[in-house]
DNA sequence: CTTTTATTGCAACTCATTCGCAACTGCAGG
DNA sequence: CCTGCAGTTGCGAATGAGTTGCAATAAAAG
């Protein structure tokens, strides 16, 4: 189906990635890049390590966390630390977003809004700062 | 001087606003809402225990802790978690805003946008959700 | 295949925050 | 002013996410 072969793809385009940047590819971690592919919520270290183990019961937790470092710093995957919660990890191949998150379901729902980014620019500006990164999340519920 | 008074009244604004909560009185927490409404930095749980302890340093930790606990469910202070850092306390006398987070200082500033705040309803609103709250934080840098 | 050196699993550790519990203390009522 | 007791406290132990030291293992280069 669709859907696995393109999450083949993306786990091949991150593997190829990491291996110009002089990573070594293990076993562990060619699982964990293979979770993070096929994985469209946002999952935290903990489900990571479940979902890896399916495929491979060796991947230690350590080594989720240490391989989600490494994935994090070559700009393959994204951390995020929501309110009150372990962080949780997606593939960064799509670009910038911000999220939604449902109080209710804890389910993440991604949204961009180039309006917000420019007045975010603008009052950093106007503080005589420039913005490095930033943060926007906004918690919901379901409207009635 | 002005300041000091000021402190004054609100730090015994915030124990009016307690005893009306039925929120008893302690030596502990009179030293912790004096140390709050003093502080026009957001300092984080060591730092207000370390400063409460110069007016009575028999305030333990967990003490200050449970304090911040019961001063945030009852209104009288806001709790701020930003990145990769122990949570962060202000009174919450000013009306809501976001910050700014000056990665080389750690200060934090603070800033509101209207325009901001309703472009998140609306992104909100379009995905059948309504903000309950929202976190909004510029990690930035002084501009050479 | 061997070597070199990054990576791993494990268990022990850190750090912020919470909790159990016996001792203590505001404060409502005498 | 004195009492009683439910709400609070200090202490130390517990928790939970995340990290780290170390000896064993295994990519990848030759």
């Amino acid at each position: 189906m669709a859907e696995k072969d393109d999450c083949g793809t993306e786990a091949e385009a991150m593997e190829e990635a990491l291996r110009s940047e002089g990573v070594r590819l293990t076993r562990q971690r060619k699982a964990i890049l293979q979770v993070l592919a096929e994985s469209a919520d946002h999952p935290d270290a903990h489900e990571l390590h479940r979902r890896a183990q399916e495929a491979d019961d060796s991947v230690s937790l350590a080594t989720v966390y240490r391989t989600l470092s490494v994935l994090e710093t070559k700009g393959v995957v994204q951390r995020h630390a929501f309110e009150g919660a372990p962080a949780r990890f997606e593939t960064a191949d799509a670009p910038h977003h911000d999220h939604i998150i449902d109080l209710d379901s804890r389910e993440v729902i991604e949204f961009t809004s180039p309006e917000i980014e420019r007045l975010q620019k603008e009052i950093a500006r106007r503080h005589g700062y420039e913005v490095v990164s930033h943060r926007l999340e906004l918690y919901c519920r379901r409207r009635r």
